[in-house]
DNA sequence: ATATTATCGATAAAAGATTATCGATTAGAA
DNA sequence: TTCTAATCGATAATCTTTTATCGATAATAT
């Protein structure tokens, strides 16, 4: 139940959306097979990945109670307790995550937004103030706000993460396709197109090459 | 030079704007240490990085010649050579997309968007006509486009999906919030925020159990 | 000219992740 | 009730990725 591989977490979200669109469709139970079989993994992978996270273990010939396993991954996920994170750059980007509803069943809600443009009556999607970066640092030690997703354009983007981890901010997300510089003690997931493409051009070459 | 692994693809990206940056500041050469420390890799792990797409090896004591590096990783990840795509989902994340002008560094070009709305004169952040759904399949066989964007909600992806694999395209990189179910011989990228905001969250777990 | 030191590449060791194997269990059929 | 087949968990084997080690090399200082 502790130390859960890097691959494994990853996995998880995956599993939990499938259980819960099972769950919607009235299943009671689920074979290791199956999800594997949907997600293209190994069997073995699947039951290894709930063992860690789920201590109540599948039945032989039944599967695993997709309520339990539901409940168990929300849980280890930490999705029943809500974390807070503050968004710096409305543009369209910051605008889509702004407005975007499923954080919230991630265990994130964006609670603040921030801007450099000086408009005093800017909203965001839903609504609220978007506020000048000059009000940043004291809101975040307010509201004891430890996470901060950066979605402005590339040439900034070092300078508000300086800014964040100065108010206090201990995980930034980072959608700006730089490579961002921190001391210790500060997580950074950089979400990096580029490295997705990568990944993504090397399947489709392999798959054309398989082709011919 | 050949079977690269799936992590180091993913580095990859990261080196190349590293270098990149590195070339504007004039700077001639680079040791694989110095590299290690901007990313917090280790220096034997940058140097296998390098040698698996570079032939011109580093020299004792001066490092990497920068230019070459440039050189062998924008050749090693084809962003010589441009792919084309299509968007199908224009709203504020699809918008973002295709606003964003990098990705023809990435050697990927978005040529044509659809969607389902059906306003004759909308056109896309770059003032091109935003087609209808219906106009997909013949676009994506008389252009030979292999790769496909999904960014619509949750709801009707997996319905764009099976429409782009019937109308030819090969790799589809997903921003919706599903785990699509394709044939083989599909590539797929799920660009999966839930995931990165799982290790995301893990990271700070660590972070601040490690403060107490 | 020689010594020192930062750096490299290659090889070996360790760590981490996936897959294979197999006996045990249980639902459902015969 | 007994048999069959699907499934599980645990352990072992394999494969992949990272890290450690070490001799060789070249720039710089002595």
């Amino acid at each position: 139940m502790e130390s859960v591989s890097k691959e494994t977490l990853q996995r998880l979200p995956g599993y939990l959306r499938y259980l819960k669109e099972m769950n919607e469709s009235g299943i009671k139970s689920i074979s290791s097979t199956a999800i594997a079989d949907r997600f293209g993994f190994s069997a073995v992978q699947v039951r290894k990945d709930l063992a860690s996270v789920s201590a109540e273990g599948g039945k032989p010939k039944t599967g695993f109670s997709i309520e339990a396993l539901i409940e168990d991954i929300n849980e280890f996920l930490g999705y029943n307790n809500v974390q807070g994170a503050i968004l710096v750059g409305v543009g369209k980007l910051g605008s889509a995550l702004l407005g975007y509803k499923g954080f919230r069943n991630y265990g994130l809600e964006i609670v603040a937004s921030f801007d450099a443009k000086k408009d005093i009556n800017a909203v965001d999607p839903m609504g609220r103030a978007i506020y000048d970066m000059s009000k940043m640092e004291d809101l975040v030690r307010r509201l004891c706000i430890n996470i901060g997703i950066i979605t402005v354009p590339a040439k900034s983007a070092q300078e508000v993460c300086d800014l964040m981890i100065k108010a206090g901010i201990k995980a930034i997300w980072n959608f700006s396709p730089v490579n961002l510089s921190v001391p210790n003690g500060i997580a950074v997931k950089n979400e990096d197109m580029a490295a997705s493409l990568a990944l993504l051009s090397q399947q489709l070459a392999d798959i054309i090459k398989g082709t011919h």
